[in-house]
RNA sequence: GCUUCCUUAGCCAAGUUGGUAAGGCAAUUGACUGCAACUCAAUGACCAGUGGUUCGAAUCCGCUAGGAAGCUCCA
């Protein structure tokens, strides 16, 4: 197997992968709040994991991917009440959109996207054994987290409780005996609710993942994912917990992904600059908008602007013109069911990614096998293996990258269309081949 | 205030464990071409500044200047 190595959130460095089961990658990642439309920030983790995890398969890794979906939360309620329909209605719509997504950016299903509201018993659960270890504390139908029973708090983010005090925006909550101390379990008389020995009432945030974790995987993970935004408090905290439940880290890899600008400012809703993923995938295309989310060091910031746009295009210009004209010659020479698979030529491509997961790197390595293949499409003396090997290459980085090129098999009727394009070229009938040109950029063979 | 990080050609930007700088856009020139489109080739960097460690540093350490992100809504 390859040698992979990557950033750890978790230690600071970039460390080479040991996956607990030889073989096996468990890897979870953070997915959304459903309580409204995705913007173009919510789909980097969602593409840049995606794509990681293709590669770990492509180089024979078996991927467990888990990415759960946060039905139960203060902003669904009240969305819920300001339309007047259960919470269902909001969750079940928000669902279906962000999946919608995932589909046009063509991200491959997971093994199981987990929701709050199936996971209720077991989340009561954990949160009771907390309770009952003494790493939680009930205040008037309410549970904290003691964050002073662990010692290690503060581990994933560097962060040091006495400092956290002055200067940052630290809540006032007079029910907390620290204010570090984050709710397991909240208090609740309007909106959704559970049963629960501490009265009536809804989970916090960090306990869900702990639990959904523990669920599915049953044991420490690999890979815990997510946007740099959830380091502290969400997976500080959900290490808290695993480590006063289960004494370990919860995942020994944690990889966190940049943010997003737009136009070089932060995205809010206050500078009025969201940009929702359908609305992105509409104006630019899905293949335009996965390639600028991935093609970027993910631990930087990726500037969502018009050149940043732009370039990718170009991009995808080069390999869309390229891998037509590959498509073409291997219909043409009746090799397109004969191509080879996992080429050599793709190690550059593979070393790119085992390199702290560098797609873009990856990307300039597609760049010069498109210019590779470029110069042997235009030889007189056709180096059919090498062109076939190029193509094959080319169609399994597409896939990795998850872009939409994929060998497509050309009927007879439109090879033969563009041998007359070819001969009526030859014979100087300009008029004849122009218009037989046309018809075939038309129907995206040419 | 605390934590982490960044400063590479006009622009975007890569640079694992130190050995004399990927790639893309734009520009100029050339090649190919019935016309287009596409494509190929050639042409650019004293790596923010400043000390130090070293045979040798964009790459390690110190300082100066400028910038970014996080610090319980947020992917």
């Amino acid at each position: 197997m390859k040698e992979i190595k990557f950033y750890n959130t978790l230690t600071n460095k970039v460390e080479l992968f040991k996956p607990i089961k030889e073989g096996e990658v468990s890897m979870y990642v953070c997915g959304p709040t459903v309580y409204n439309d995705p913007h173009i920030g919510n789909m980097r983790p969602v593409v840049f994991f995606d794509t990681f995890r293709k590669y770990l398969e492509y180089i024979g890794y078996k991927v467990k991917y888990v990415s759960n979906i946060t039905d139960v939360d203060d902003k669904i309620i009240n969305k819920a009440i300001e339309e007047n329909v259960p919470e269902t209605t909001i969750t079940d719509r928000y669902i279906g959109e962000y999946k919608k997504c995932l589909e046009l950016l063509n991200v491959a299903p997971q093994y199981s996207n987990p929701r709050v509201t199936d996971y209720m018993d077991s989340i009561i659960k954990y949160i009771n054994n907390l309770v009952n270890i003494g790493a939680a504390y009930v205040v008037d139908g309410d549970v904290f987290f003691d964050v002073a029973k662990d010692e290690k708090y503060g581990e994933l983010s560097k962060i040091e409780i006495d400092n956290l005090k002055s200067g940052a925006r630290v809540e006032e909550n007079s029910k907390k005996k620290n204010s570090l101390d984050f709710a397991l379990w909240k208090k609740t008389d309007k909106g959704i609710k559970w049963e629960s020995p501490w009265g009536e009432g809804r989970p916090g945030w960090h306990t869900e993942c702990c639990v959904m974790i523990d669920s599915i995987f049953k044991d420490i993970i690999d890979i815990h994912g997510g946007g740099m935004d959830l380091r502290f408090p969400h997976h500080e905290n959900e290490i808290a917990q695993a480590e006063m439940t289960h004494h370990n880290h919860l995942a020994n890899y944690w990889i966190h992904n940049a943010m997003m600008n737009i136009k070089g400012e932060k995205m809010s809703k206050s500078l009025g600059n969201v940009i929702l993923a359908k609305d992105a995938i509409k104006d630019y295309g899905s293949d335009l908008v996965r390639l600028t989310l991935i093609n970027a060091p993910y631990r930087s910031i990726i500037n969502f602007s018009d050149k940043t746009l732009a370039d990718n295009q170009s991009i995808l210009q080069k390999l869309s013109s390229c891998y037509k004209q590959l498509n073409l010659f291997a219909n043409l020479h009746g090799l397109f069911d004969k191509l080879p698979k996992h080429s050599i030529k793709i190690e550059p491509f593979l070393d790119a990614l085992s390199n702290d997961i560098n797609i873009s790197n990856g990307v300039t390595e597609m760049l010069e096998l498109i210019k590779n293949s470029n110069m042997l499409l235009r030889q007189k003396v056709e180096n059919f293996s090498e062109i076939v090997e190029n193509f094959s290459t080319l169609s399994d980085i597409c896939h990795i990258l998850g872009l939409s090129f994929r060998p497509t098999k050309i009927s007879e009727q439109n090879i033969s269309l563009y041998k007359d394009y070819l001969s009526a070229k030859d014979a100087k009938d300009y008029e004849l081949s122009d218009r037989l040109r046309n018809k075939l950029i038309e129907i995206n063979i040419l």
